[in-house]
RNA sequence: GGCCCCAUUGUCUAGCGGCCUAGGACACCACCCUCUCAAGGUGGAAGCACGGGUUCGAAUCCCGUUGGGGCUGCCA
């Protein structure tokens, strides 16, 4: 095959989800495999949906999974001119006839009809193009028309099935029909690998395309959608899915890649976690699977907390670095300090699934003022006959050990010896008074890094409190 | 309604006629490890939608049924 042309052709008419993002990697990958190019197009042919901040949020979404583009962004409103170009073509050559019936006086004439869709009323009527009618194309009444698909195999769809679909809006706007396949010729597209939704009107496309003539029909592929919970097609109103939340919440880029690959296509064997250069290597449209995928959340969580504990400590650390900052932070700004957290990172490593959760572990160092969990000091110290003595034993020897995680340790299991309990009970009170929660990072070296004067500090605190 | 697509555990998948008493992973449960929580380890429960064919042999091929989805817009 020579190089081949793919492209990936979002609207920008709401928020980028993780099933564009998915159609927009199948892409990229097998466009990068094969040394081909990857083109990134702007539909927004529909000027009252269309909007540049949706735009911006696909270029940004694109850019943060690594998914680079070649060409452009065109943008299909610049290039007006090549869909009226085409729709002179196609209306000199009879291939489209002007219409100017409603929806309505077409439903009254349709009703119950044996064939659906438009009746073909203004067909041989002769009207004139202009404002007021729309342009339909002339689909022929007999035989079929084939997609051939890398993925599906041959799909035949009747030609007489197919209505006189519209491609030019009476207000002269051409429809995503006729401009998506204007701009797939133009831009030699080879292949062109979409979601499963758009198989019902590929027909249509190709009778445009082979109405337009002069160059080949490209290869096509049409990939399942995703789907949520109820198994219906992820929807940019109804779904919270939108790829800049993902990212919000912490989930590294490559994670994302990685997880959004194995939906609806795998390797062929029971690895899972792969590296962009492997799925470029392996990925095939052949193999890629046909019925929908769910898009499930903790599966993705699980993938992000393999990625985060395989970070080096220093990369994980300036991952982690713009989650504590900002207003988005639990404290003030200049409380944060990133050697502290550096510290710990090992130990947040492994605690953490989304980078977003971290802050709620640092909280007890930077905090303030420091305010421990109502309902945690209630549990653990105010209804625990042994947490005064805990306390006020724990504060009595901080006071004077060696400030180490191995001294606080051997510190708290004497006290711990003295009341005959485990060392998970003994800790408890000491936690939730220092550390202000009942589960966290692990106590002795948290209070290390918190410090000697201040872990007396609330020591003392929580005893004056009961 | 019509057309089209799809169908392996709750979920993502491996399987492309014998290697399957169906493999891996998420989630779930139990146990181990353990200073809490995690992480990790071990084990467990859970599936070929149904019915006909074809074949020596079917999760795998064919047909039907059922179920789910998509399209059916002067949206994309």
């Amino acid at each position: 095959m020579s190089q081949p042309r793919v492209r990936f052709a979002p609207s920008p008419t709401g928020y980028f989800h993780v099933g564009g993002a998915r159609t927009a990697l199948f892409n990229w990958l097998f466009a990068k495999r094969l040394g081909g190019v990857f083109v990134l197009r702007i539909e927004d042919t529909d000027r009252e949906r269309s909007d540049e901040t949706w735009t911006a949020g696909i270029l940004d979404s694109l850019s943060w999974l690594g998914i680079t583009w070649d060409e452009g962004p065109y943008f299909q409103s610049a290039r007006r001119g090549l869909y009226d170009a085409a729709t002179d073509q196609l209306f000199n050559s009879g291939h489209l006839y002007a219409c100017d019936c409603t929806r309505e006086a077409i439903d009254a004439r349709t009703k119950g009809a044996a064939t659906p869709g438009y009746d073909g009323y203004c067909a041989d009527r002769g009207l004139a193009r202009g404002p007021g009618s729309a342009l339909r194309f002339r689909v022929p009444d007999s035989g079929e028309t084939v997609v051939h698909d890398i993925v599906r195999g041959e799909v035949v769809f009747a030609n007489e099935l197919i209505e006189d679909f519209i491609v030019v809006k009476s207000n002269g706007d051409p429809l995503f029909v006729l401009a998506n396949v204007v701009d797939d010729r133009d831009m030699e597209i080879s292949h062109i690998i979409r979601a499963d939704e758009h198989l019902p009107t590929t027909p249509k496309a190709i009778l445009i395309w082979q109405a337009l003539g002069g160059v080949a029909l490209p290869t096509f592929a049409h990939v399942p959608v995703l789907v949520n919970e109820k198994r219906q097609k992820l929807s940019k109103r109804r779904d919270r899915v939108a790829v800049q939340d993902y990212r919000a919440l912490g989930y590294l880029p490559e994670a994302m890649v990685n997880y959004l690959a194995l939906l609806g296509w795998g390797p062929g064997d029971d690895r899972e976690i792969l590296t962009v250069d492997e799925l470029i290597d392996e990925f095939r449209l052949e193999d890629v699977n046909l019925s929908p995928a769910f898009f499930d959340e903790k599966r993705l969580a699980h993938f992000n907390g393999l990625y985060i504990r395989a970070l080096p400590v220093a990369e994980f650390v300036s991952r982690l670095a713009p989650f504590l900052d900002g207003e988005t932070a639990p404290w003030p700004d200049d409380r944060l300090d990133m050697a502290v957290v550096e510290a710990l990172a090992p130990l947040l490593q492994e605690r953490i699934a989304t980078l977003a959760e971290a802050a709620a572990m640092l909280e007890f160092l930077f905090a303030d003022p420091f305010v421990p969990e109502e309902a945690s000091v209630t549990k653990v110290i105010t209804n625990d006959q042994s947490a005064s003595a805990i306390l006020l034993e724990a504060a009595t020897q901080f006071a004077e050990i060696d400030w180490t995680p191995a001294a606080l340790r051997s510190a708290v299991e004497s006290i711990s010896d003295g009341l005959g309990q485990r060392l998970g009970k003994t800790q408890g009170p000491i936690r939730v008074a220092a550390m202000g929660r009942s589960v966290g990072l692990p106590l002795f070296e948290s209070l290390e890094v918190l410090g000697r004067a201040r872990t007396l500090a609330r020591l003392h605190e929580a005893l004056h409190r009961i």
